[in-house]
This record gives C-alpha cells, sequence and structure tokens, in this order.
DNA sequence: TGCGATTGGATCGCGCGCGATCTACATAAA
DNA sequence: TTTATGTAGATCGCGCGCGATCCAATCGCA
C-alpha cells in the first residue's frame, strides 16, 4: 500500500524550482490510478471508463450527437466515431442519421443500453467510499482542477 | 477561450449526487488539458509528455533500470519496453544489460539525450505563466492529488 | 547441487486520444 | 443555379497504457 507512495523522484526535497511540473505529473498518475480503481468496478459491466462517461451523458439525455457528446467530454470525432462503434457492437446504443441534417449523427440507447443503469448506480459509492473527503474538499478540488483546464486551454497555441 | 468551459454536463446544477465522479471527471480533462498544452513545447524537441518524464528522470541520474523508472513514473513495462526503444531509436538513449545481472536492463544517455537537456530547461517556465497559481496554491493542490491517488490505489482491489 | 519460486523485461492484443486528412452535406453568396 | 465556405463525422497512423502471457536469469532452500 504504502511502499508505492515513496516517490523515487530527483531532488524529492528542492522539488520548488519546477513546481508546475510536479502539478502535471500528480495530474497525469491521479487519473492512472483513477482508470485503475475504476476498471473492476466497470469489467462487469463490459465499459471502459471513457465509454461510461458517454453512457451516464445519455441516461440523462437520450439521441445526442456526436458533436455533442464531444463538447461535453472534451473529445474529438477521431476519438468518438469508433468508441461509440464499439458500443454499438456491444448492442447498447444505436447511430443513426439525423433526418433535419444528414451529416449529423444521433446516438441513442436501446433497451439493453438503458438497462445498464441500473447496474452503474452503485459505482460511484464506491468511489466516495475509497476517497474519504468531505464535500467541501471535493467542491474546492474540482474547482481548482476546473481552473487549472481553464487556463491550459486558454493558453494553449 | 470561456466558450469552452460550459460544462453541458447532465444536472449541472444538482451535482451533489455524485461529486466523485465529478472529480474523476475533473482529473480526467484536466489531464488532456496539460497534455494538449504540452504537445507544442516539446514538440520541437521531438518528445511526448511520457517521453519527457523519461528522460527527465535520466537527466537526474543516468543508468537507471527499466524498472526503477517504472517505479518513479508508475508504469508497466509494457509501457515502457516500447517508449524507450523509441527513445534509443531516436539516438537519445541506448539500453544495455546490466553485468552483474543480466535480467536488468540499463538505460544511459548518449550524448545527444544529454544535450537536449538545454533546449528543456524553459518549459517549466512556460507552464508557470499558463497556471497563474501562486506556490502555496500549487503546492496544496499536488498534496491532495497525492493523497487521492494514494486513497485509490489503496482502495483498488 | 539441483529444482521450484521469484523477478526483470519483452511481447501481444486492445482501447483510447489526437492531428491530419477526407467526404458528404448544408448554407451563404454571386 | 452555381460557387464558395463551413460543418459533422469518418478514416488513418501513431503513441501511450494496460492485462495477460512468455522467457530467461536469479534466488532460496532442501
Amino acid at each position: 500500500m504504502t511502499q508505492a507512495d515513496k516517490d523515487p523522484w530527483p531532488d524529492a526535497d528542492a522539488r520548488d524550482p519546477a513546481l508546475e511540473n510536479w502539478l502535471c505529473f500528480a495530474i497525469y498518475s491521479a487519473e492512472h490510478a483513477f482508470t485503475q480503481f475504476y476498471r473492476p468496478l466497470l469489467e462487469p459491466l463490459g465499459l471502459t471508463y471513457t465509454q461510461s462517461l458517454v453512457m451516464t451523458l445519455l441516461w440523462d439525455r437520450d439521441a445526442r450527437s456526436v458533436r455533442e457528446i464531444g463538447e461535453a467530454l472534451h473529445l474529438k470525432s477521431s476519438t468518438l466515431t469508433p468508441l461509440i462503434k464499439r458500443l454499438e457492437e456491444a448492442g447498447l446504443v444505436i447511430r443513426r442519421r439525423d433526418g433535419d441534417d444528414e451529416r449529423v449523427v444521433r446516438v441513442s440507447l436501446t433497451d439493453q443500453g438503458r438497462a445498464l443503469r441500473d447496474k452503474a448506480r452503485e459505482v460511484p459509492e464506491h468511489v466516495a467510499e475509497a476517497l474519504e473527503m468531505s464535500r467541501e474538499e471535493l467542491r474546492e478540488t474540482i474547482d481548482r482542477l476546473d481552473h487549472i483546464r481553464a487556463r491550459l486551454i486558454a493558453a494553449t497555441r
């Protein structure tokens, strides 16, 4: 458990010169830890983490376009098109061209996709339990990360 | 700028029921934003972000084993072996079996790899500039993310 | 000494995630 | 109507990142 926490990074004591890089690495590895944590929870549902994000969007509101999904998740069509096709192969969604605008592809839940929602409900509780953080702490951390993301996007040339 | 910040998530006002999932998504997309931000900075060096992490380790201390690098970055050999081979093809490092223990592969910098360090020095400043965060804020956010990671790893079954 | 268990890397298959590029469709302008 | 401009997805190639699996070297112990 704690054995994996000794960070054998260079100059662990003299972190100051490049704290920004540490922040990036902290985010980078927290993301991996989350993925690892979610894996066994989502595997029984047959979903990857990103797939579960798409499903969560659709459970809230159905028949979204690929563009809408991409905006919500900050993902490009080159990521989403194959991913959604995989969801379709799994029988969870269907993709259909919009009648009004033939460019648009609408993604809708199948009965099977809708049914999966029940199995997914307990997942957030596992996360909450693991994190052991107060709602204030969660709120504050999320706000800070959102701020960081906004700053980075604004500064990306 | 601010246009990309409207989060079109379900129930944006009723976030409370699953704040933990929001935290995960916040980390997930902050990670992508960082990758996007780093890309144009690292492209002139011919490095990806993960490759730059490996190089940073080696610049601090040379001739590390694949296992040591993996522990520092929390990455598996299935990720590192091909990545380091790419660094080798680029002429930045050499891989050599350890004489004492033939299982161990040591990764050492070439002159070219060492020389790249100078070009990489300015990168952290760009990050600092973009983030607009105080050292205290940085410190605190890093600590919180490290804590989250530790909790997740401990709770991953 | 010898033999099972462990360890360090390598390999394979799969799913992201992206930039670049392409196509089909839609809309605005001439 | 024709032409130009823009938009929604799809496709391709590449680099992670992992679980599963394999192999060779080493270690532990009888």
